[in-house]
RNA sequence: CGCGGAGUGGAGCAGUUCGGUAGCUCGUCGGGCUCAUAACCCGAAGGUCGUAGGUUCAAAUCCUGCCUCCGCAACCA
């Protein structure tokens, strides 16, 4: 018989930055989905991987100090470091920069050239020399290169032109037939919406302005930009094109792409259109989940707050972690990581709710029948009526659920059972029956179904916690049983010999971890903060080419839809006007009247529009922002020194 | 009107696609139990579902306006 095939990919993760809680986040989704799919019997490949072409991944090596393939070896390892400490199995780690790949994404390009979906035009933009880069009409200041500040020039590069337009009308009718393709649903409408209803470009998918990528071999001043090289990897890991593409034909198309919110567009609508254009059928989903914050703010290097999985698998396991964000989070939706949630769900439902139900079952078989549990035939009262119901109707309530992805939900109904088991116990009392010798073949009963409970959890589980399920297994000393098993009562054997051993998960100090994270945390910020550069010294002829005076605030309005103030200014006679970006923090109203410090010499700027002529200094920290002004009264104009 | 997300008991969230008794976890208070990781079980308090209108027999859910918060983009001379 044929099995079912399932094939999952998470994007491949671009090699310039580290890996990150996010980047384990949307591995550890995938995971779980390829684990339950193993576990209800489908032939599963997971594929993950690196994009490791592009001006971003060659600076980075640069920056490092290293050859653009070191730095690119350095970071798969990164990344496979990563996967292994959350225990994502995935099947496939490919490389953009592997030969198999650059191979494949030439004959995609030269198949659509041939066929007329790639044709040769003219990438028009402003374009800064030095710096070697085009920028949009929005990004430039005024004329000048928003980087070095130089002027930019408009420029045309030659350059091919994938054919997306042709594909607008297949690629809307797709996604309004198939209204699983992009999930979850909020997502479609911004992409029909935004992108399909007002019309698509054609997409410019070849460069000349840098060599790091791969180079059109029909044409090989140019190199294959990052949609037809990065996107198409999904295909030709599994050899695509190349003379061995059995994988291919058994596992294409795919069952998800698993990507974060902020690609969902490259997945749902330029990979269509390329695999429309080649005609290969299009992945069956595209999954868009959330994004993670750190304590309310967004994750980033210069907080230094970024969200370190391996210290959290080093100190609470890599279970619990899967286990958290699995469980907190509303797949999907955008989530906020509190050190606080993560000990609180560790303590409330790993440790107390169970690790504890295992502790107590194990250890009362072993308190009240030394360990050898034999179960007799006793009917059952309405306590096991009602447990089992719940625990037989649990499987049928999951599957749906994790079909959806919707894996918190799946978890709660997981752990209702186990807190129903909990309950199980207090309502038969096992302590008392002990005391009475004919109620030794119902004590052991209740045993039984407790031991029987927890070997049901031990397979619903073990998509989510791949390492629990063997330590609840060694501790009821039973075998592995799959998936369809839950769905019977009674398979443990009636005869066990348990051994009870460490606690599944610890009870942590939340207060005192929670402190202990804080400070790893705050060492973190300190650290980023440090690593802010000190400008170089400079003597005191080039301070005083500045030229500061105190000037008085005349007038003030705020700028709509900006952070602008605009501010005219009396310096001595004169009155100039000057645009600040500090509405956030005054108040037209408050800066009237003001007495501030003003560079007057600074070249004249226009800002939103509005011309600057001059800078009014304030002091910053992050949070706060303070204007610098005089200690007393002085006439406006008055130099300062 | 740049793009997008969010406002639901003290906290964190689900529910909104396809209207029909407001749900989960944590916390608080009271009680029970003692096998177990001071864990477990029961009960209770606590919500004008941001706001103002509209549609409807019926609105957290649909429509319109407004307010607030958060990302991104832009901008910070």
């Amino acid at each position: 018989m044929k099995l079912e095939t399932f094939y999952i990919t998470t994007p491949i993760y671009y090699s310039s930055g580290r890996p990150h809680v996010g980047t384990a986040y949307c591995s550890i989704a995938s995971d779980v989905m390829a684990r339950y799919k193993k576990a209800r019997g489908f032939e599963v490949k997971f594929l993950t991987g690196n994009d490791e072409f592009g001006q971003k991944n060659e600076e980075a090596a640069k920056e490092r100090g290293v050859s653009t393939m070191q730095h690119l070896d350095d970071m798969a390892v990164l990344f496979q470091d990563m996967a292994k400490a959350v225990d994502v199995d995935y099947d496939i780690f490919w490389r953009t920069t592997d030969e198999r790949h650059q191979r494949a994404v030439q004959t995609i390009f030269r198949t659509l050239h041939d066929k007329g979906d790639i044709y040769k035009g003219h990438y028009e933009g402003l374009y800064c020399t030095p710096c070697e880069t085009f920028y949009t009409d929005g990004q430039v200041n005024d004329g000048n290169c928003p980087d070095c500040g130089r002027a930019v020039h408009k420029m045309q590069e030659e350059a091919y032109f994938f054919r997306m337009s042709k594909y607008q009308d297949a690629l809307l009718a797709h996604i309004e037939e198939n209204p699983d393709f992009i999930m979850p649903v909020s997502r479609k409408n911004e992409m029909i919406n935004n992108f399909l209803k007002p019309g698509l470009d054609d997409l410019c998918v070849s460069r000349t302005s840098f060599k790091w990528g791969i180079p059109v071999d029909f044409d090989p001043d140019h190199v294959v930009y990052v949609w037809v090289d990065a996107l198409s990897n999904y295909a030709n890991a599994l050899g695509f094109l190349s003379k061995n593409d059995e994988e291919y034909r058994k596992f294409w198309p795919a069952d998800i792409h698993m990507v974060g919110k902020e690609i969902v567009r490259f997945h749902t609508l330029i990979w269509p259109a390329i695999l429309m254009a080649l005609g290969e059928p299009l992945p069956k989903q595209v999954f868009g989940h959330g994004w993670l914050t750190s304590e309310g703010r967004k994750v980033s290097k210069s907080f230094g707050n970024a969200i370190d999985p391996h210290m959290l698998v080093d100190r609470y396991g890599s279970d619990a972690l899967r286990y958290f964000l699995m469980r907190e989070f509303t797949f999907g939706n955008d989530g906020d990581f509190r050190n606080e949630a993560l000990l609180t769900r560790i303590n409330a439902d790993l440790a107390n709710d169970l690790g504890n139900l295992l502790s107590r079952t194990v250890g009362m078989i072993e308190k009240y029948f030394g360990g050898e549990l034999v179960v007799k035939d006793v009917p059952d009262t309405e306590f096991e009526t009602a447990l089992k119901e719940l625990v037989s109707a649990m499987p049928g309530k999951i599957e749906p659920l994790m079909d959806r992805m919707n894996f918190s939900e799946t978890l709660n109904e997981i752990w209702a059972v186990i807190r129903r088991a909990n309950k199980y116990t207090d309502e038969t009392q096992p302590w008392v029956l002990c005391k009475d010798a004919e109620k030794s073949d119902y004590l052991a009963l209740v045993l039984y179904n407790l031991a029987e409970v927890l070997r049901i959890i031990s397979v619903v589980i073990a998509p989510f916690m791949p390492k629990t399920p063997a330590e609840i297994r060694k501790q009821l000393n039973i075998e592995k049983y799959d998936w369809e098993s839950t769905k019977i009562f009674g398979l443990t054997p009636r005869e066990i010999k348990v051994q009870k051993g460490a606690a599944l998960f610890p009870r942590l100090d939340i207060q005192k971890e929670l402190a202990e994270l804080t400070a790893i945390q705050q060492s973190k910020i300190e650290q980023a903060e440090a690593a802010v550069p000190q400008k170089p010294e400079i003597t005191i002829d080039e301070f005083s080419k500045m030229d500061l005076k105190v000037g008085e605030i005349v007038a003030c309005e705020a700028m709509k839809k900006t952070k602008l103030l605009k501010s005219q200014v009396r310096i001595g006679t004169e009155v100039r006007q000057i645009v600040s970006g500090i509405s956030a923090f005054y108040t037209p109203e408050q800066m009237l009247g003001k007495k501030v410090i003003v560079v007057t010499n600074l070249k004249p700027i226009k800002l939103r529009g509005e011309i600057s002529q001059g800078m009014i200094l304030a002091a910053a920290d992050g949070t706060t922002l303070n204007l610098l002004t005089v200690d007393g009264e002085i006439e406006s104009g008055a130099t300062v020194s």
